[in-house]
DNA sequence: TCAGGGTCTGACCGATCGGTCAGGCATGCT
DNA sequence: AGCATGCCTGACCGATCGGTCAGACCCTGA
């Protein structure tokens, strides 16, 4: 039988999603994991070449999920654009709310890091999905309103399975999205804007 | 004249809220601070008895303002617990986003110090009206949305002005908000239909 | 039997953290 | 002049952080 081979790297990477989880990133220290795991600092330290490093192997399955979304979203427009937006956004947040859970609130701070620069970039479209690409106020603020939220919920709720929190979302997400580029009486006009 | 009197207290409290704006309250060292103000550290800590102290006072007024709140609110229920809350919280947080902004996702770990503790209990009373103290799973996660996102967005939208972020927020959590107690497909008279 | 590579560790490093303390300095009252 | 008080500081403390390093302990293949 498949008898106690150790898997250390994979019971560090375990070990430090639940530390993380608990106490944020910033949060939790190396020693933390290392007593989780039951080993030295320094074995933490042989299977990852530093702390950064175990997180980014930690999140590198949610990124890149998070960037096929993003590739979706490209030429995309309008009601569109929002509607995609929504439904990938929720089902991504809910299939790793895990990993969105590690982060809590360090977002700001390990998006600055050159590590996950382009992650910000991408966070960004996709905001501007979110609103339509419009630059009215009320789309923009409604935007982020939803995107931080879902993040934080998604966060929160780990005891609710995905098939009630998934739809409980959408249709949130739909009632609250601003509807952006059907509030014309007369539309027919202003198509050559494509042009 | 008020010719220099020298404030060191206040000209610290102010530097402490830039720092913290800037790099939450972990990520603001007592040494930052100082550096900011132009003075040692050990004058900071002799204004103030420690750097929990600092940032106690600096969230006092909101706290306040909170407390009130959540005040208003017992004894609310249903739609009109919803819908106080919502107005309420929404002109707390943009009345109040320098300091919510202050905590950017920090939230979890300062609410769990106990000089926070009774915060915690006013938060989850005042997700409780939001859900217009629902327990439906649609409910408390349209709640949790919502509060998450509007704090998010106060502390990220600080360049627009509160008249036009209090109205864009309002509406949009009017909009987004389950009914809680008006399920009731026929309105009392059935012949206003017709608008 | 021995060499060598993968795994792991204790000891240690420099930096930084929040916080303490004795004392310097200016001011104003007696 | 002498003294008390309020404000401020440099030096220092113990703790903790992420990270390094030489070496010990296997296991395997020659």
């Amino acid at each position: 039988m498949s008898r106690a081979v150790p898997d250390t790297h994979g019971e560090i990477l375990a070990a430090a999603a639940r530390r993380f989880a608990v106490a944020g990133y910033g949060g939790t220290s190396l020693q933390d994991i290392a007593r989780e795991v039951g080993c030295s600092k320094a074995t933490v330290l042989y299977h990852f070449a530093n702390k950064e490093a175990l997180l980014a192997e930690l999140m590198a399955p949610a990124i890149t999920v998070l960037q096929d979304l993003d590739d979706q979203l490209t030429g995309l427009t309008g009601t569109a654009a929002q509607k995609a937006a929504a439904a990938g956004f929720v089902d991504l947040a809910v299939r790793f709310r895990r990993e969105i859970a590690l982060l809590r609130g360090e977002f700001p701070v390990l998006l600055c890091q050159p590590a996950f620069a382009h992650i910000q970039q991408i966070s960004e479209r996709l905001r501007d999905a979110f609103a339509g690409h419009s630059d009215r106020p009320g789309a923009r603020i409604t935007a982020l309103v939803l995107l931080a939220g879902i993040s934080e919920a998604c966060a929160e709720f780990v005891d609710i399975p995905d098939d009630e929190l998934r739809p409980a979302l959408l249709a949130l997400v739909l009632r609250a999205l601003e509807p952006v580029d059907a509030p014309l009486p007369q539309p027919p006009t202003t198509e050559d804007k494509e042009l």
